[in-house]
DNA sequence: TTTAAAAGGTAACAAATGTTACACATAGAA
DNA sequence: TTCTATGTGTAACATTTGTTACCTTTTAAA
């Protein structure tokens, strides 16, 4: 854990700090596909990823759901953060999207250290900051763009998250995180395949040239 | 000003922090209408609403608009706090929604006052959360309601925001803000007065029962 | 008063998206 | 192997939203 704490977060955090996350964090390892936040929870901990990759979705009252953005390596979640803080509900959904190694911090720290520690100040502005980009990013994505359009970011997005080319995902989980129906999906990786930019599989595809 | 000043902020900062402010900040009265930020404006200080009302937008690369939130007295701007700290670009409008005062403080303050400040570390901590909250409506908005339903909110949020049922508004006008066209408003508002919800004027509408 | 600009009403149509239904393929369990 | 659940393809249709066009009304400028 030591090492893979510096690995990720040693430009970030002085000494110190790095030594009270090693005493104080819990170590977790989740595997890919886990939910490890649902909406009407409480959150009491804030994540600080080591690896992998989490994907934190926007929940409504009806159970649906819309992909927000990815947690990768240093980030945490700048919602939680707003939750632990207010102690309030989550309203948002994380699965993780690969395997993934966290140390999971307690909320009274996480104060602690914001009076303490100056690294500490500026990451938790700079994830509130990059989380506000990223929300930005999902509002023009639905606001402004089509479904074609959307789902090529998406797919673009899935590969580099997942660094490969082939995404095991199947069109109803695609439909789930854009938010519409399977068919809809269906219909435009169909387009996407003959415009050659895409070769579909069974619970798999394989991104060409996007 | 130290009067107004004192109405909205006594509760929230401390004695010392509050004539920080007085000293440093400087106070503007904007009148209604008025663009005070554009898209692709960079930041150098951040407004302390002491009352009247600020309209946010998201503005994409073709310049289509579509409404994030308000803020009223008491509020800052997240998304300027982050521009300010990283030196970006805006990427959002803001527009006074009433007749506005405000109080411009200087970035560096921002960052001085973070180490120094218990109260204004809760402060921007606190707006962040809140910001982050109206963002993740926004997408709800736009991802989870139809045009119909969006409308009914927006007029909603638009007659308390103003403290007025008689909003002064044109269908264009109320276009850009939901990101649609004027014809889909005046049809949508159309039926929404043969429901007895709304009354319709030349360049105003009166909310009756929503 | 005439005229032009802005606001709004509405029809007709186009495009995008959502829905239902059903066929067929595939993988894994029995 | 047979059966069943899941995934995918696709047609047909409904609904929502966007677009174009043209009209009337109102306001304010010339």
């Amino acid at each position: 854990m030591k090492k893979e704490l510096n690995d990720a977060y040693s430009f970030v955090f002085e000494e110190e700090l790095l030594n009270e996350i090693f005493e104080t964090g819990v170590l977790k390892f989740i595997p890919s596909g886990e939910v490890i936040l649902d909406a009407e929870e409480y959150i009491t901990s804030i994540p600080l990823l080591l690896n992998g990759a989490i994907k934190i979705s926007r929940v409504d009252s009806d159970g649906d759901e819309l992909l927000l953005y990815f947690l990768e390596r240093g980030d945490t979640c700048a919602v939680t953060l707003t939750c632990c803080l207010n102690r309030s509900k989550s309203d948002i959904k994380a699965v993780t999207e690969k395997d993934t190694k966290l140390i999971m911090v307690p909320v009274g720290k996480m104060e602690e250290w914001i009076v303490k520690y100056k690294s500490w100040r500026t990451f938790v502005f700079q994830s509130y900051s990059l989380r506000l980009k990223e929300m930005l990013d999902a509002i023009d994505s639905v606001a402004f763009f089509r479904m074609d359009k959307r789902l090529l970011h998406y797919l673009r997005d899935k590969a580099k998250i997942n660094q490969n080319e082939t995404l095991q995902i199947t069109h109803q989980e695609i439909a789930y995180d854009l938010h519409t129906s399977r068919v809809v999906i269906s219909r435009l990786l169909k387009t996407l395949e003959l415009d050659g930019k895409i070769s579909l599989r069974r619970n798999s595809l394989v991104v060409l040239d996007l």
